[in-house]
DNA sequence: CTGAAAGCGCTAACAG
DNA sequence: CTGTTAGCGCTTTCAG
C-alpha cells in the first residue's frame, strides 16, 4: 500500500522540465507540443493526480460548488439538485450536495465548510428566512444564489416560483369547483414559501367575498413533512364543522393528508385536495391528484446558470428570477 | 464588500502571541487559559474563520467525507444518506453527497475529486461492479467503504443486504401463494444487486421442482428506474402466456410495473406483485404492496461507522457486513 | 508552555 | 516558450 504522493515535481523531473511547465500542461498554458506530450506520458507513467487542495490554496478558490438543501428526502429538492448538476456538468466545476435537514445548526456548519473550503460558489435553499446567515460568504466575495426560499436580509441573486400567485390560483379553483369550507395547511412560520402560499390562499378567499370563511380557523402551520401534514389534517377533521376541501402547501404534507383522510374513510373529491407541488409517483394515485406543478428541475438549472455567471465574474446587478407554476387539474377537486 | 481574509497571523498579532499559539488554541494544544481567552477574543473580534484548505494541505487530509450514490432520486439512497449523515454528525467530519447518476464517467470524476481534495474517506454505492475503480484511492491510503453494491476486484470494507436470500424468500412466498408463472424483473447486468436477487429467484424456482418455468423466459433485465420497470412489464404482458406474478428487483421499477398493469386493467393480487425494497409512500397504495424491506438507513449508518473506524486508524482486517432483509406480506400477493 | 522556522503542492509573476 | 522564485494559510517539529 503506497501512501506516497506523486507531485508535479516528480513529473517534472521524469519529463526533464520544470514544475511550472508541468503546471502549464495541466492548465492550458503555452507549451511546445512535444514537451507537453512527454509531460503527459511521465504523468501517466507515475500515476500523477493533481492535488486540488494545493491548487485551491494557491488560487484562493476551489473548483467545487455546494448545493445546500433542507430535505434530501423530498423529491422536489432532489429534482432541483438534478437541474443544478446538469448545468454544472458542462463546466469544470463539481457539485456537492449538503443536506441541512431543515436544521439551522447543520446548515450553518455547511455554510462554514463552504467558506473554509473556499468553494467557488454556493446555491442554498435556506432552512430559515431569518437565521440563515449568508453574510460571511458574501463578505468574502463568494457568489451565492438563493433558490426556492429567500433568506430575509440577504443581498443575493434568487430564483423562486410565484408562490403567492400559485396559491391564489389553487384556492380560486377550489372555490369554483363548489367547495365552501376551504382549509389551508401551510409550512413553518418564517419560511418564505409558507407565508407566500398562505397569502395567495387568503387573497383568493377575501376576493371571493361572502365565501370567505371565519378568519384563520381553517389555517394550520405544519412542517413540510408527511407527519406534519397528517397531524394537521386530523386536527381539521376534528373540528365541529370540518373543511370540505384543503389546499396543502407542499407535496410531502399532502401524502400525510391523504393518509389522514383514508383513516376516517373519506376520499377526494368528496373532500377536495389540492397540493402545491406534485406528489411523487402521483400516477399511482386514485383518484388522481390536482396539483400546482412546480418547475423544480428548472429552478435548479436556472440557479446554477446564474451562479456560474457570477463565478465567471459577470457584474450585472443582483436579480431575482421568478418561475411560473401551473395548475394541473385532475380528479381530486372535482367538487363536493 | 471585503474580500480580505483574516488569517491566523492577524489574530496572533492582535492577541500579542505567535501564530503557533493561535493554531494551538483552535486545535486543542496546551495553552495557558488566559492566553487562550485573549486569542479567542481577538479571533471573534476580527471575524476569523480558519482556512480549511490550508489546513488540509498541511495535514494531508481534509475533514470531509464523500458519499457517492448512483441515484439521488431513489428514496432508498436518500434514506441511506440520512444514515451516513447521522453517524457522521457526532464527529467533526462533514458529509458531502455526490450523485453519479448510474454513470461511470460522472462517478470517476467524483472519485477523482475525492482523491484530489484529500478527503478523509469515501463511501460508495458503485455505479458498476467492474468499471468502478477504487484503486487510486486505496493506493493513497484513503479509507473506502462499499455500500449496497460491491465493486468486483476491490479490497474494501463493504456493507450490503442479503440479496440472494431475500430474492429466494420472496419467490418462495409467491409460489406458496399459488402463483405458477412467476416472472422476475431485475436490474442491469453486472450490478451485484441485480445478479444476486435474480439468483435468489432462480434458486427458489429450481428447488420448487416441477413448478419451475421455462428457463429464463420470464426474466427481464431493466435499469432500476420507473421507465425500465414499465417497459419490462409491458413486454411480459405481451407474451402468449403472460406471467401471473412478478418479482421486481427494486422499488422504482415496481412503480413502473404497477403503472403498466393499470394500463391493461389488471391489478394485484390477480397478478401478484412483490417488490424488493419498499416503494416510497406505499401507504397510499391500494391494494397494499408486499415487499422485501431493506434496512436502508442502517446500511448507511453501518457503512459510516465502519469508515469512521478506519479513519481513526483502526487496523482490523477487511470486513463485509451483511444486513438482513425482511419480507413484509401485504395484499398484493394474496393469490391469483 | 511558547515561538521560530520549515514546508504541504501548486500557480503566477517575472526574467530570460 | 520556459525556468526561477515566492508565497497561499496552516500545523508541527524543534529549541528554548
Amino acid at each position: 500500500m503506497r501512501t506516497q504522493v506523486v507531485t508535479i515535481h516528480d513529473v517534472a523531473r521524469a519529463a526533464g522540465v520544470s514544475p511550472a511547465t508541468v503546471s502549464r500542461v495541466f492548465n492550458g498554458g503555452r507549451v511546445t507540443p512535444e514537451r507537453a506530450l512527454s509531460v503527459q506520458q511521465a504523468a501517466a507513467a507515475l500515476g500523477f493526480a493533481p492535488n486540488r487542495v494545493a491548487r485551491s490554496l494557491r488560487k484562493q478558490r476551489s473548483s467545487v460548488i455546494a448545493l445546500i438543501i433542507p430535505d434530501i428526502e423530498n423529491p422536489f429538492f432532489t429534482s432541483l439538485a438534478r437541474g443544478v448538476e446538469d448545468a454544472a456538468q458542462r463546466t469544470s466545476l463539481s457539485v456537492v450536495l449538503c443536506n441541512s435537514d431543515e436544521d439551522t445548526d447543520k446548515e450553518r456548519r455547511y455554510l462554514e465548510v463552504a467558506l473554509g473550503e473556499q468553494m467557488a460558489g454556493v446555491i442554498v435553499a435556506a432552512a430559515s428566512q431569518d437565521e440563515t446567515d449568508l453574510a460571511p460568504l458574501i463578505a468574502r466575495g463568494v457568489p451565492v444564489v438563493a433558490v426556492d426560499r429567500r433568506p430575509h436580509a440577504a443581498e443575493v441573486d434568487a430564483v423562486q416560483v410565484d408562490n403567492q400567485h400559485g396559491g391564489e390560483v389553487a384556492t380560486r379553483h377550489l372555490l369554483r369547483a363548489g367547495y365552501r369550507r376551504i382549509a389551508c395547511i401551510t409550512g413553518p412560520r418564517g419560511a418564505s414559501t409558507s407565508e407566500e402560499r398562505l397569502a395567495g390562499y387568503r387573497t383568493a378567499l377575501y376576493s371571493a367575498g361572502d365565501a370567505a370563511p371565519a378568519g384563520d380557523a381553517y389555517v394550520r402551520h405544519a412542517d413540510f413533512r408527511v407527519e406534519g401534514g397528517r397531524a394537521a389534517m386530523r386536527e381539521l377533521l376534528a373540528l365541529p364543522e370540518p373543511p370540505d376541501a384543503v389546499f396543502v402547501a407542499n407535496n410531502l404534507m399532502t401524502i400525510g393528508v391523504l393518509d389522514a383522510l383514508r383513516e376516517v374513510g373519506r376520499t377526494p373529491p368528496g373532500v377536495g385536495v389540492l397540493s402545491f407541488g406534485d406528489v411523487p409517483w402521483a400516477s399511482l394515485l386514485r383518484p388522481s391528484l390536482t396539483a400546482v406543478e412546480l418547475p423544480s428541475y428548472e429552478l435548479g438549472r436556472t440557479a446554477a446558470d446564474l451562479l456560474l455567471q457570477r463565478i465567471e465574474g459577470k457584474p450585472s446587478p443582483l436579480q431575482t428570477v421568478v418561475l411560473r407554476t401551473r395548475l394541473q387539474v385532475r380528479e381530486s377537486t372535482a367538487g363536493p
